[in-house]
DNA sequence: GATGAATGAGCATTCATTCAT
DNA sequence: AATGAATGAATGCTCATTCAT
C-alpha cells in the first residue's frame, strides 16, 4: 500500500491507471510486450501473448491499452527509461572521469550493454526501423537521440576544454560520427559478436579526438 | 574467398519456373515484395498484396514461391543482386581510380544509394533484422557482408601498397570501423538525411587511413 | 380496464433504488439508454456508453440495473410515460373539445409529435420490432396499445352518441383501421417527412367516420 | 455448367463471384442471413452464425461478402427480389381484374403474405428501421416504395378512367394513405393477427375509393 | 452508493495456404 | 501456367458482467 514508486511516464496514452496497482500492471504489460518484440520482433507481436505473459486476460491489457500502437509507445517509454537508467558497472561514476576517459567510458557503454542488454538493443532497432513510418514513434526516439548526442557533445567540449581533446576539433561533425558508429558497431555485435576487433576499433575511434597533422 | 559476384538466382527453392516467361513471373513477384516490404516492413507484408501488385492471383504466387518464407528468399536475391550491381553514377570505373578515390568512391557510393534507393537500404536493414531470428537469411545477409568486407580490404591493401595508406594500417580493424560507421550512418540518414554532415564526416573518416603519431 | 394510467415505475425490476438520489441516478440512466437507442437503435446500444453518457462508472449502471435487459425495460417504462404525458401544444383540453375535434386532434397529435420528439418513435419502433422476439416487451407494449385502442374507442363512441359520427360506425373496424394507419404514417414521416401530403390525409381518414350510402 | 439463370443483382458491392456456383453460393449467404435477421434482428446477427447456416467456413463468407455491411446489403437485394416476385395465390392475374378488384387483391395480398411470408414483413420492418441511420439502405427502400407507390397510383388512375372510382379522387392522397395503412397494418399483424378484423377493415378502406357526398 | 480492475466469451475480419479445374 | 473458391487458425478488439474495496 505503499510501493508507489513507479515513475509516471506513458500517462498521456491510451487510458491511464488510477492506482498504484493499475500503474504496475501497466508497466508489466509494456514490459511483457518488450520481451516478445526482442524475441520475435513486432512481426511477432501479438497483444494476445502480450497478455499472456504478464498473467493477466487479453481484455485486460485493452483496459491499459486502448489498442496495439498505444501498447507500442508504452514500450518505447519503457525503453527511453532504460536507456536513460543503464550503465556498465564497475565504471567510475562519469563525473569522476576525465572527458576521454568519458568517451571511453561511453564506447564501453555500448559493448557492455550489447551483450548484457541484447534485448533492448534488438527492441531499440526494431524501433528505429518503425519509426521510419510512425511519426509518433519518430518523434520519440528522435528526443531520445537528440539527448544522446547532446551528452556526447558536452562530453566533447568538455575535452577542448581540458586539452583531452584536439582543439579544432569539429564538436557536430565528431559527435555524428561517433553515432553513426556506434550505432553500426552496436547493428555489427547484435548480427555476430566476433565480428568486431572491438579493442582496437576503440582505440582506432579514439583517434579521430586528437590532433590532426594537417588541413 | 572470391565467388562472391556470382548469381546463384533462385534455382535451390521451392518451384523453379521452367520458362523465360516464367522466369520473369517469379522476379515480378519478388519485385513486387521487395516495395512493398519498402513501404511497410514486414510487417506489412501480405502474400495477397504482392500477388496484387505483380498482377496476379493469389494462387499464382504460391505456384512460383511454394511459401512466404520462399518468397522472401526471392527478395534476399534480389537484394543481394541490387547491390552488386548498383554504383553512383559519374563515377569513374573502380579500376581507374587510386586507393584512396576509391574508398572515398565507396563512402559517396553509400551516401548516394541511400538517397537514390532508399527502398534497397530499408529492405536490408529490414533484413538485418530478421536475420537475427532466421538463419537462413543470417547466412545470405554475412555472405553479403562478407564480400564487402573483401573488397574493402583489398581496396586498404592496395592503398597501404601505393602509400596511399599509412603503412602501420590495421587492415582488420579499419574494415571494421569503415563498415560499422557505413551500416550506422546508413541509419542515419534513413531517419533524417540532415542528421549527418556528410562531406565533413567523410574527411573525417578518410583520416582513419593516414600516418598516425604513435601515441 | 381502467388502470391504464397507473405508473408501475420499475419497482418490479433488478434492484431498487431507496433514496430519491438513487431513484434520479436510475432514471438519468435509463434516459441515457433511451437516447442512445434513438441514435443507433438496439444494435448500438452499449452499456459502457449508456454509463458515460449518465457520467456513471459501468459499475454503477449495474448497481441499479443488474442486467442490460433490465435497462430496457426502464427504457420501456420511461417511454410510456412520455406518451401518456404528451400532447401537441396550442391544443384545448381534451374534455372542452367534440369527438370529432378530439379525433383530429388525435391525429395531429401523431403528426406534432414525430416532428418534436421524433426520438419517442424512433425508440418505439425499436421496442415494436424488439417485442415481436421478447415476451416481456411485447406483453409492455400490449398494454399501452390497449389503453391508446381504448381511449379511441371511447372517443368514437361518444361521437356517435352526440351525432358527429355516423351512427352505423364499427367502432372496432374504425379503431383498428385508426390505429393500423398511425402507426404507419408514423413509420413514412420518420423515414421522409415530405413523403405524406398531411392535411388532405386527415380530411380522407376523418371521412370513414361520417354516413356512408350503403353500397 | 448451364444453369447461370440467377439474376445479376448485387453485383455491385463487395467482391463479386465471377462463376454460377460462385453466384450460388453468394445467394445462398444472403439468404442465410435473410433468416437469421428475420429470427433475431438485426442485434442477433452473427457472421458466423450466417456462415455456418450456409454451411461455409466464415472466411468464405468474406470471401464474397468484404464486410458484414456488404452482406446486408445482399439482403436487401433479395428483399427487393423477393418482392417484386410474390403475390398471393388463387388470384387471377392482375390483367384480369377491374381496377377495383385489383386494388382489393393488392391489399389481400399484404394480409396472405404477411401470413405466409412472416420472415419477409420482419426483414423489412428491420431494414426500415435500420434505414434511418444507414443511407445506403435508405436509398434502396426509397427505391422500392417509389415503385410500389407507382404501382397503386396507376391503378387508381385506371380505376377512376373506368369508373370504378370516385372521379374526383385525390391520386397521391390516397396512395399515400393506403401505403400508410399497409405499413400499419402489417405491423399490427406482425405484432399479434388477431388485432386486426381484416375483412370489414378492408371494406373500410376500400370507401375512400368511392365518391364523396361533400366536400 | 460508487468505482477501478478484471474477465470469459465473442466478434468481424485477416492471412497463408490448398485444391479442383 | 493460372485462377476462383475455399478454409483453419488466428488477430486485434469489444462487451456485459463481476468483485474487492
Amino acid at each position: 500500500m505503499s510501493d508507489v514508486t513507479e515513475n509516471r511516464a506513458a500517462e498521456r496514452d491510451g487510458r491511464a491507471p488510477h492506482t498504484a496497482r493499475g500503474e504496475a500492471q501497466r508497466e508489466a504489460l509494456a514490459r511483457a510486450a518488450y520481451q516478445i518484440i526482442a524475441e520475435s520482433g513486432f512481426e511477432g507481436l501479438r497483444t494476445r501473448d502480450v497478455a499472456a505473459r504478464a498473467g493477466v486476460n487479453i481484455a485486460t491489457l485493452h483496459y491499459y491499452f486502448a489498442t496495439k500502437e498505444d501498447l507500442i509507445r508504452g514500450v518505447v517509454d519503457l525503453l527511453i527509461q532504460e536507456f536513460a537508467t543503464f550503465r556498465a558497472p564497475d565504471q567510475p561514476p562519469l563525473e569522476e572521469m576525465s572527458p576521454s576517459e568519458g568517451l571511453r567510458s561511453e564506447l564501453e557503454d555500448v559493448r557492455y550493454q550489447i551483450k548484457a542488454r541484447r534485448d533492448t538493443y534488438i527492441v531499440l532497432f526494431e524501433l528505429y526501423m518503425r519509426s521510419l513510418r510512425d511519426p509518433q514513434i519518430r518523434e520519440m526516439l528522435r528526443e531520445m537521440d537528440a539527448g544522446w548526442r547532446g551528452h556526447l557533445e558536452s562530453l566533447l567540449i568538455a575535452g577542448v576544454d581540458t586539452g583531452d581533446f584536439s582543439s579544432d576539433l569539429d564538436i557536430h561533425t565528431t559527435s555524428a560520427v561517433l553515432i553513426a558508429f556506434s550505432k553500426g558497431m552496436a547493428m555489427q555485435l547484435l548480427s555476430d559478436p566476433d565480428s568486431v576487433p572491438v579493442q582496437s576499433v576503440y582505440d582506432e575511434i579514439a583517434r579521430l579526438t586528437t590532433a590532426r597533422d594537417s588541413s
